[in-house]
DNA sequence: GTCTATACAAAGATAGAC
DNA sequence: GTCTATCTTTGTATAGAC
């Protein structure tokens, strides 16, 4: 991966998520890499080809650092949820920045297949990963709650993305912060 | 208004909660109307006028209902919020369907100014409806939660949203009604 | 690997005939 | 109120020089 590239992908992945993937375009990716738009078709030959590469990074970043946290056997539950919070939280105080696939969801009928099954399977692996930190906290005391994990988790994360989603029209940043207490107590 | 002038509002209204604002054009609402571009300019004059135009009728059929429900001292609390979870219920059966300003909300960036004034002032009403439905149910008996009505209410309509905006990628139309049942349970 | 030049389609919008 | 014709801009993408 040439430095180009990677900065074409952070360029391209910070625009879908601030104005959206029908508003992100060539031209405006070449502005801010500093090249001219027919040099972006060298590293990515189509839009489609771009935009599954910037979904594709995403998710290995995720799926890398949740993997590391189930695997640890060290980290409880509202470690666990603490450090799944995270980068929402940091996108909550980003103006107008919500998470890539939340994003991509709202535009999903005007995507490529191919970006659609990413996307999808973006919100699968969340879901069930927070699936199964809940049944763990729940099995070794930690968490408190009535439902099925499964309905929980993804009720949890349904919620987090349209705290994001919500926000930016709103303006009103406090949100989220506000959100993950309830979704806390909820847990207790 | 005129036949021609509904039946534009009805196509790009259906277009932006499917596809998209920055995906709805006149041409295809032309197509679907049976008109030719031009035609459209002569009832809505920019592409940001039948914007605001769409959304503040949306705005005016929740408004003029929500008030009702809340002034008629008949409705208990639980009727209230399960005519209020009816649209959302409806959305999630629409394959690829989500809230008006839900889909807006997701392009906020990309949007004219006086279109996200309209999409702000509807998530500041709804959330001040459930807020006042909460408030009222928990002083008569009927409800019973911890949270803060504001708080609780902005969290629910929160969730409500994401819902719709994740079982779009994921395409499993079962998650609302998980989801409405948690928030139930919630409550009692 | 980046450029200029260009092709081609689709977008929003205007002018003026009917 | 709707049409044809046209303008202008912007989008994705290609060809070929350097």
């Amino acid at each position: 991966m040439t430095d180009t590239a990677t900065k074409i992908l952070d360029v391209g992945q910070e625009l879908i998520q601030t104005r959206g993937y029908s508003a992100m375009s060539f031209q405006h990716i070449a502005g801010r890499v500093g090249i001219k738009k027919p040099s972006i078709i060298h590293h990515f030959p189509s839009k489609a080809t771009l935009g599954v590469a910037i979904i594709r990074r995403y998710r290995d970043t995720f799926t890398s650092q949740l993997d590391a946290i189930k695997k640890n056997p060290q980290t409880s539950a509202w470690e666990a949820l603490d450090f799944y919070f995270s980068p929402y939280l940091h996108f909550a105080q980003t103006p107008d920045t919500v998470c890539l696939c939340g994003a991509l969801a709202g535009e999903i009928p005007a995507l490529p297949e191919e970006m659609r099954l990413e996307v999808k399977q973006f919100m699968e692996d969340h879901q069930s990963w927070l699936e199964g930190i809940l049944q763990n906290g729940r099995r070794n005391g930690e968490l408190t709650f009535s439902e099925t994990p499964a309905r929980l988790a993804r009720m949890l994360f349904n919620t987090l993305q349209g705290t994001l989603l919500v926000k930016r029209s709103t303006d009103d940043l406090s949100q989220l912060n506000d959100v993950i207490k309830v979704i806390k107590r909820m847990l207790k």
